[in-house]
DNA sequence: CGCTAATCTAGAACAAGTTTCAGGATTGCC
DNA sequence: GGCAATCCTGAAACTTGTTCTAGATTAGCG
């Protein structure tokens, strides 16, 4: 499986493809920096990225699939960097909260393209799930990466992971929309990241 | 402070505008309950609830507006029936669960419906916080029902009160848009009310 | 090179959310 | 009952996501 939804169909990209795919991406990021969700009108991206309209189209099928594939990309170089320069502390569980608080920052610092990207990220129907998923499949690899190779993650840990993310998601949201603080969102990570260090006790599958 | 806020100005609505009031927000159920957020088209709640389109307008300032206010009503309706009929489980997280999964099994009666008014309540941005706002408190208070009038919650259980509404929503969105499975948004809710009843270890509020 | 299929372009057209406006109906108030 | 302010109606207009069409361009291939 690629790493990313191939946009038209199967066959590889022709070089000048891919080059038009890049244009796409950077121009919506553009665009998405400047002012948000709103922002990142299909014409503009269109013009932007020196291609038709109906090119976009056949590229990206909807604004929600160009803003997911936009976060995918994104989060690819969040993960490269990480893998630069990993977190440091040394409890697993700090090492995620803190994994998250760096991309925390770093949305902070573009909040308009976070605003793009994680509303177009949880308002996506159906018909985007397959991008969602590649999304989600790359945040667990980072949540994981950042747990340490140290032992596989049990499966009480697995689910604290997408308890996270879940909560990782929803947490951005809130701070989006002026609902939450950032202190907030700092304790509603911590808060949920406990869960990964916690001794079972529901569950039947302890280590 | 009103339950709800109030759609034109602050005066209190007449018999007649209350009237048109329910009458929008039924006529919203109604098509949401049809065909979900897409099908709740505001031309044609208008047309269903005998209103002019700009007096639809001018009672929800939106199409997010509106959901988010039938989602509050809902919720409400949903309120009242859990003081009827109030869970049963020992344990507080277990009530909390269970709570929530009656909700779950009233969304997947109703699926469109939750499509719609779950997909609304992300969506929304800043314009609608105060709306949004409104719903998060009032799924604050059932959860905080549902953990029973025992004692006063800790600082860290309304942390954890936070974290579980987080995953409450995310896990909604998952499983609405077919990435994931019944059974995993229960998991995903009993792991995440383990918090509840932790033991404390970051936080310095103990019981 | 010349052919064919797929792709790309420009632009019109369509759909649904939102805004606007002129005029009629209701309401509050005296 | 009459007056002013507000609200409501009906319809058109505007915006932006999406689709469609007809004609270039390009890619692959003999």
């Amino acid at each position: 499986m690629a790493t990313h939804a191939e946009p038209p169909s199967s066959p590889p990209l022709t070089v000048r493809q891919e080059a038009r795919r890049r244009r796409i991406l950077d121009a919506s990021t553009e665009l998405a920096r400047r002012g948000g969700f709103d922002a990142v009108q299909m014409r503009e991206v269109a013009e932007l990225s020196q291609v038709a309209l109906g090119t976009l189209y056949r590229y990206f099928p909807s604004k929600v699939h160009l803003l997911v594939a936009t976060m995918h990309d994104q989060l690819q170089r969040m993960h490269e960097d990480l893998h630069r320069h990993p977190p440091s502390q040394p409890d697993p569980s700090a090492r995620v909260a803190g994994t998250l608080m760096r991309a925390f920052r770093a949305m902070r610092r573009d909040h308009h393209l976070a605003d793009a990207m994680v509303r177009a990220l949880t308002f996506a129907d159906s018909s985007v799930s397959a991008e969602v998923d590649a999304v989600s499949r790359l945040t667990t690899t980072i949540i994981l990466d950042a747990m340490g190779p140290d032992s596989a993650p049990t499966a009480r840990q697995l689910s604290a992971v997408r308890v996270i993310e879940h909560t990782w998601h929803a947490a951005l949201i809130t701070w989006l929309s002026g609902r939450a603080s950032i202190a907030q969102v700092q304790i509603d990570i911590e808060t949920v990241c406990t869960l990964l260090t916690t001794p079972k006790r529901g569950p039947r599958s302890g280590a």
